[in-house]
DNA sequence: CCTACCGATCGGTAGG
DNA sequence: CCTACCGATCGGTAGG
């Protein structure tokens, strides 16, 4: 079998009934970039995982920049389907909460991405480039940071959280259990710190309970 | 004035009386790798930052994976310097707890690196990447959890925390609060994060008083 | 989507 | 510490 018609049972190992092949080649960047980085993530290797050309990629993105965008979007929408929503069906308030770090846990003891927290990762590496890409990064925490408030504000109106509490540091709190999940996790490869994390945070959404 | 008296000039004004080659080197390795992160870290850049040419680096340290560990050191001893160091002449139990982490927030807000905070960086990028800088990095995690361990037990200790406290918990809470400080204003540039750190802080070492 | 190429930069080495 | 070089890879383009 020569090089040729490996490259396309690779790609049609990665591509699923009716997906286009942009699909498919943004799949393997967020995967690619859960490793990498998202400046790691080079056109090269991206085109050897998906067995393309280099300029069989660039018809469909026209720049590096391009691609990393696609790939932020990509990983939002995964991160939307795997944890967001999910955290949308529970009861409204604090059952929210807990459902969406759940889901957020399950989703790193899955590994689903292949590498790391794709958003942990790109917030600590575009953090310090200012352009486009992290602008997209950021305005996906902000989306994040939104929907926490919501079930925070909640949480606290039906009285499952004390009055005094801040919806703001809630939020914060909420981010660095997601972040300190993440590093620890990555780190260490050891499951057992999920079980942790879920203790600090079952521990701190019944405070005052 | 020729492109070598130029050299010299820079690398002057980076060292400071009795300061060695090799550790003005560092200091600008360490600058560069919280703008750009330890795989970013070229040895082309450094050497024209530091106005030295790349054999030269290669003189002080045999490979990149050398310099990234001597980088990594060197971040340490600046973190041990601002951050831990201040916090252990505090009183002990929560008020270490507290100095160390006001030394961490005026680290991030003088932004003491350049870039934003090297190792909330350097442990979601080096995290996907086995081998001794992961250790390395790993290593001082381990080392500031310990820190943050004995602060906690203390703070239980001395009843300024409740007896049902869990050391590691609260230490998994402030890595939490470290990690969202850092992605937040690095993303923002916005020093008003780092006040709603404060009052997380503040709060969460006044609960059951 | 491909082959074939571009200049720039990567980590690293030879020889001084 | 330097100049001068190595092969590999980077992002990107020409032409089909």
């Amino acid at each position: 079998m020569g090089e040729a018609s490996e490259r396309k049972a690779r790609l049609r190992r990665l591509r699923v009934e009716g997906e286009s092949t942009r699909s498919a080649i943004l799949r393997a960047a967020v995967s690619l970039a859960s490793v990498d980085g998202l400046e790691g993530l080079s056109i090269g290797n991206l085109a050897a995982e998906v067995g393309m050309s280099k300029s069989g990629l660039y018809a469909h993105f026209g720049s590096k920049e391009e691609l990393q965008l696609a790939t932020v979007e990509e990983a939002a929408r995964i991160f939307d389907d795997e944890v967001s929503r999910p955290a949308l069906s529970a009861p409204a308030g604090a059952p929210q909460l807990e459902a969406l770090m759940e889901a957020y846990f399950e989703h790193l003891e899955r590994r689903a991405l292949g590498g790391g927290c794709f958003f942990s990762s790109a917030a600590m590496e575009m953090g310090t480039r200012p352009g486009p890409v992290k602008e997209a990064v950021a305005a996906f925490g902000a989306g994040l940071d939104g929907l926490l408030h919501g079930f925070a504000a909640s949480a606290i109106e039906q009285h499952q959280l004390p009055p005094d509490e801040d919806p703001e540091q809630l939020v914060f709190e909420f981010n660095g259990f997601i972040l300190a999940a993440s590093a620890s996790f990555i780190l260490s490869g050891d499951p057992a710190v999920l079980g942790l994390a879920r203790q600090v945070v079952r521990r701190r959404l019944r405070r005052g309970r």
